[in-house]
DNA sequence: CACATGCTTTGACCCAGATCAAATGACAGG
DNA sequence: CCTGTCATTTGATCTGGGTCAAAGCATGTG
């Protein structure tokens, strides 16, 4: 369980252009280079629970995590998926509001907290740039919402497909036949905590746009989308809501 | 339909304190003065339409408004409940992406967008204020994604209610007989979109409240709460999540 | 006063998705 | 190759909340 990994200069970040330094200046860099350390965290690691004092902040560099919410009962609701360039943390709080977890392999870049607390409040770019991320991620969040609110299982299946197609398609993957294709970065149970269902409700909605044709499975984790319009019609969405080809 | 009103001064301003101009100095108020002015609009009319242009961002200074998204087939979720100080339009985005709709007679203050755009780039006091006000409506759409994605029908009532009496509670208004007490400022259907559920629902989990003494009725807008802790339990909260009393 | 309009409540019935239970894969380790 | 572990699928049944329908109850209006 190594927590210490080779440090990068931020010059050759990969996620330079669109972390929360995505706007500084070469010196204000140089400036987060002196708070900044890295941390890897092994796939179902807890980054940091719910509640916990945190003293860091950073940004997810590979891999992916996520924000989950529990209930006394055990009832469990995702309430953020974070890929790379995504900032976990809210400046100005002294402890964790959500449970943070690694899906997979995670590497983040920290920073310090106070240190990049006191840099925020001189460095217009960092807060201007967290400010445009938060606003991302609050339209993310409203999706969401109408999502959990009003969509049935299937419709609720076919937008997390449609969005993870969406996130990691800029890369637009295609498969031997010439299709889209993506890997569900979640278990079924993942998908349901992050949908509002059950692993059950998950699988059975799976299997009926497989049955469909709506997608194809190889394996359990890799999806084919023969027509992503299809499965757009199925997310119930305005159509063609990105303009992913 | 008068849509103009008196202008005031920021610094006699009831939400000067609260707003996106909280941080603001004298000066910089002097700034917004000169691109701000005053809409009132009746309960039930529209702000803004989903995708139309806006020419306008701004706070709400009294009344209530809400977020919502509609899907094609007339299907609604509320996304946000606007009171006063909070602010709408997202600086940067050239059109609306929900419907805003006063629920009550309701007062904006309103700026002119590429104006107060430009300030926002040049006065971090705002873009810092707003980060916050952000933050705080991210946390607030992230207990709704709990709410509705794993939430009993009874339990998103009595959190809806609870929520209510937390925001204007501090004000913590009680009635002859000591009671807190609140009134919906939404009607049956509006508390329907806001929870993910239908209007009968609605209807009738606030009756269960009612004949199980959870709350008490006069009219059907006006709410006494015997037992606060009482309606937190129901609402399936962590225990005492807020310090009112 | 009769009547229209809108919000709300209540009842009867139904179904999408939850729950409970078991079977099936898919691997990693010995 | 066998075996334990864990994710996933599939089946059978149940139920909370949706749907459809009607009635109650305010308020306003000619």
């Amino acid at each position: 369980m190594q927590d210490h990994t080779v440090h990068v200069q931020c010059s050759e970040c990969p996620i330079r252009h669109r972390a929360v330094c995505a706007r500084c200046e070469t010196e204000e860099l140089t400036e987060l280079e002196q708070i900044k350390y890295y941390r890897s965290f092994q796939a179902g690691q807890t980054v940091i629970w719910s509640g916990d004092r945190m003293e860091f902040v950073g940004s997810v560099v590979t891999g992916i995590a996520t924000l989950t919410q529990t209930m006394e009962d055990g009832r469990r609701q995702m309430v953020g998926l974070l890929l790379p360039s995504d900032f976990v943390g809210r400046p100005g709080r002294p402890t964790a509001a959500y449970d943070v977890t690694a899906t997979t392999d995670l590497v983040m870049c920290c920073f310090r907290k106070k240190p990049f607390e006191d840099m925020m409040s001189r460095t217009p770019h960092i807060a201007q740039r967290l400010l445009e991320m938060t606003l991302d991620e609050l339209d993310a969040a409203r999706e969401w919402m109408l999502l959990l609110g009003r969509k049935t299982a299937r419709e609720k299946i076919a937008s997390l497909i449609s969005m993870i197609a969406r996130r990691e398609g800029s890369l637009h993957l295609r498969n031997a036949k010439g299709m889209l294709a993506v890997d569900l970065p979640l278990t079924r149970e993942e998908m349901a905590d992050y949908l509002g269902l059950t692993l059950e409700t998950v699988s059975r909605q799976i299997s009926a746009l497989k049955k469909d044709g709506v997608i194809q499975l190889e394996g359990n984790r890799h999806v084919s989308i023969p027509d992503l319009n299809r499965l757009l019609e199925e997310a119930g969405d305005d159509s063609d809501g990105g303009m992913l080809v």
